[in-house]
DNA sequence: CATCTTATGTCAACACCATTGACGTAATTC
DNA sequence: GAATTACGTCAATGGTGTTGACATAAGATG
């Protein structure tokens, strides 16, 4: 796992405690700390599922007790949002944004959305979430700096910054939540477009009958690409 | 409560049991049946908030043992995907495309995320499922109609429908997954625009420092109009 | 009308869940 | 070496979905 910018005392202003300096290991031995939480958290839910995320069963996998997590975390929500800020750190890791603010927003995009991908159940529970720290800060800065780069006035880029990200979380949450179903489900779901779909009486739709040839190849891939260029041609128009 | 369609066979294929013949009154005198318990469950969350959705509340909300409901539907998640589908055919109601497939189609998009809306955790969850049922093929049908009358190839229309309905249902669960959490954190994440980052030093955040007067108004609304323009937009240039 | 069958409402119980408060003890400080 | 206190642990509270046994009313059959 690369480096994650896990940010400064911005990020640790509303933590349980401050800085801590004493560590007491716990009955199996390991030492606890937010960055070890969060770390054990990302993983379980990566192998287990969403819903492998509570105290107990993240208390067995830090090997203590399931409220120690507590002096750690006002509640499960504030992990969660520790949890949402790791992955945005994760997606940001190399970026930086070049001269062509098109260019750049679109990969931008494109790398917050490999990074959901990549933890697809964190994704679905995290992307609604503000996360108030460090890595947050740093994506909308280069988002609002892009469209500032651009032209837009402070109002119009704010507003822009905006409707691309929350385009882009939308996107990565729904094909997050898509991508983390179980196997069997999908493949069902892919081979309705097929099955389900060319069934239907032509009288009744007859413009899924029409396009009946293109359907299983269209709705198979993912129209993400096709959304960001649909967004940021008409940005590109607007400024 | 206006009619929505229910459907024909395909819909009830999954239930519990069949045709029903038998029907004993609770305790406190109701008859159950399926479509008693969805439009109650939607008329629960409507109106004590999207907690609200548990087995027991909606066995106390009905006058019935909680358990009563598992006798028609085998579980929570069965039962959401019974009210989605009720919901999609809310949405649906007294629907009807124009001539122009522009105004037509955003009108499509604002209906479905009001749905939404209304209902937010049932399309937190519903969102990314293909439902194949009689409703989801309705939408389809009036979707790829409207793109092809516009004058795009079979192809065209079947892909820029997808990436038009993505869009509109991602937002939707996006905003919709938002306006389901407890209602301090909401305001939370609201409060964090003008506070945290209001707060940050401009040195560190020159981007954010300049937008900072914005931040709060933009932040605070939903950017899905914005968005839904932004793309048809696009489309309408395409076409 | 009487009897049988069974659909289905009810109840108790189980295994989870988040969160709180009291408590003891080990780690740091002085 | 004593004092302080951070923090890991434990017990308890009140919520959740779900299951299996049980009982009884509704409908079928005669």
């Amino acid at each position: 796992m690369e480096h994650v910018d896990r940010g400064d005392q911005a990020d640790r202003a509303d933590r349980v405690v401050g800085e801590r300096r004493r560590r007491r290991p716990t009955k199996s031995g390991t030492v606890l700390s937010d960055d070890v939480i969060v770390d054990c958290a990302v993983r379980l839910i990566g192998h287990q599922g969403a819903e492998a995320l509570t105290v107990r069963k993240l208390g067995a996998a830090l090997g203590c007790d399931p409220t120690a997590i507590y002096r750690y975390f006002r509640s499960t929500d504030d992990l969660l949002l520790a949890i949402a800020d790791f992955l945005i750190g994760e997606t940001l890791v190399g970026y930086r944004p070049g001269p062509d603010w098109v260019a750049s927003l679109r990969e931008l995009g494109l790398r917050v959305r490999d990074g959901y991908l990549r933890h697809p159940r964190v994704a679905a529970i995290a992307a609604a979430r503000v996360t108030r720290r460090h890595n947050e800060f740093r994506a909308v800065e280069m988002g609002v700096s892009l469209l500032l780069s651009a032209g837009f006035s402070p109002a119009d880029a704010v507003r822009y910054y905006r409707a691309f990200i929350d385009t882009v979380l939308a996107h990565a949450a729904l094909e997050a939540s898509y991508t983390a179903l179980a196997p069997e489900v999908r493949a069902a779901d892919d081979r309705s477009w097929e099955e389900t779909y060319n069934t239907l009486p032509k009288a009744d739709y007859p413009a899924i009958g029409t396009v009946r040839r293109h359907l299983a190849e269209e709705m198979a891939g993912s129209p993400f690409e096709d959304v960001l260029d649909l967004v940021l041609e008409s940005l590109a128009r607007r400024v």
